[in-house]
DNA sequence: CTCTTTATTGTGCAAGTGACAGTAACTGAA
DNA sequence: TTCAGTTACTGTCACTTGCACAATAAAGAG
């Protein structure tokens, strides 16, 4: 029904990077302040647009990774989101970023990447408050990017991308209190850790040296999907009026 | 570091539908035969380009599944999938395909719509094992959009999506049965569904005089996350070898 | 040796799950 | 009217899983 002429609109491909750490006990993400022009000077998520035509998107969220944090590419978790590209959401146009969900442990303080002038990590929560404006839809982005991974951890060994390549239970139940913000019994948290075959399998024992008896180390499994899961508590009921109908 | 000479190199957009329905009983996709050169009379999921620069993304999709299905538009559910952007997926020069996936209700005989030649309800099975040849990489979006289906079943209201708006608990099981592939207890699926409350509410009795005594008609309720969740029955152990470690 | 600290293992009860059978409400034919 | 046929729904019981809760084990410090 197009005439010949007619020809596809092109687009601009961004790639855009929710990085998850743990720092003293919480959740954070990486922002840069941006030092292009469309809202120059405010935070944003760091990303950009692919570097040429024949370059694969997650290459270049692996790239836009280590420009922002020096990482040596291993030992990061690295995933698609989704796509956000609605028409008005970029000022220079029809621009659509491919959102990504990058989760690594303690990761060394961030470097001012190519477009940025400054890069730094923000608490989760004052994301997803509101505390922090962010550039473009990145307020969006962020917060989907931060329940997708509450979701994930139920369900998947996702948690294991926080920590390093050996770490003990304890370590890990930190991670899940701080993603979901919750905190968990640490003896049903043994267990259930535990029954989920080849989510974590032991190596030594360490002495973390805390002062108390010392912790077996574990390192991640072969499974990435958990089964049983690790159900999420729900929060403490706020509105869970549930009606009785008639 | 780049020049500034340097432009961002323009992608061209699709979207790709993998529409899912039953019929028969069994799970069906919407393929239609390519009427264009790449892959031409070769079997594909329905979808196309952007038609302007403006046109928002979900409404590409909805235009996509309406093209091909003639359908009202309102009670399917469409959500997006992910991205495809492999920059050898397409011969035509880099061309990204945001996949979603579709679910309605008995849909009638598909049209053709203005790329296709033909179109037509393919068993999703004949799909999965690959009976049927796929252009580009549909095959893979495929086979990712029924497994997600099925996955989502098991979380989320989403089977109600195949059901027209009011239907009975025996029809809401021959969704699950149907897309899973397994057959279910009926008295424990009536007692898992009527237990997620928020998921299915009453209205009034029916007679579908297929014979025997009339059905409660329930309609969808507001929750579409499921709680407690209907977990999917592992299928029979296959290779469920687990060794015991030392 | 005792106290403190952290790691790890148990125990009981409530709720959920799966396997299984019986009852209820209609239609249609004898 | 009765009875067979058909489909819709409800009930039980053994078993597993879930969560709340407490006790024990293995270090270091004094």
């Amino acid at each position: 029904m197009q005439h010949d002429a007619w020809s596809p609109p092109p687009v601009l491909l961004t790639v855009d990077l929710v990085i998850l750490t743990l720092r003293e006990g919480h959740l954070h993400t990486l922002l840069v302040e941006r030092g292009e022009d469309p809202f120059r000077g405010m935070s944003a998520l760091p990303g950009g647009f692919l570097n040429h035509d024949g370059e694969e998107i997650l290459d270049a969220a692996h790239r836009e990774l280590s420009e922002e944090t020096a990482l040596t590419s291993s030992w990061v978790h690295l995933e698609q989101l989704g796509v956000y590209g609605e028409s008005g959401r970029d000022p220079r146009g029809r621009v659509v970023s491919v959102a990504h969900l990058a989760i690594a442990p303690g990761l060394p303080n961030p470097v001012a990447g190519t477009d940025a002038t400054d890069a730094a990590w923000v608490p989760a929560h004052a994301v997803l408050s509101g505390k922090v404006e962010l550039a473009f839809d990145h307020r969006r982005i962020a917060t989907d990017g931060i329940e997708y991974a509450r979701t994930k951890l139920e369900f998947s060994s996702l948690a294991t991308a926080f920590c390093g390549a050996e770490f003990t239970i304890a370590e890990l139940q930190q991670v899940y209190e701080a993603v979901w913000g919750t905190a968990l019994d640490t003896r049903n948290f043994y267990r259930k850790v535990q029954a989920a075959k080849g989510f974590i399998i032991p190596v030594g024992a360490d002495r973390r040296s805390t002062g108390g008896r010392p912790a077996q180390l574990y390192r991640a499994g072969p499974k990435t999907v958990l089964f049983p899961p690790l159900i999420r508590p729900a929060p403490p009921a706020t509105e869970e009026k549930t009606r009785e109908e008639e």
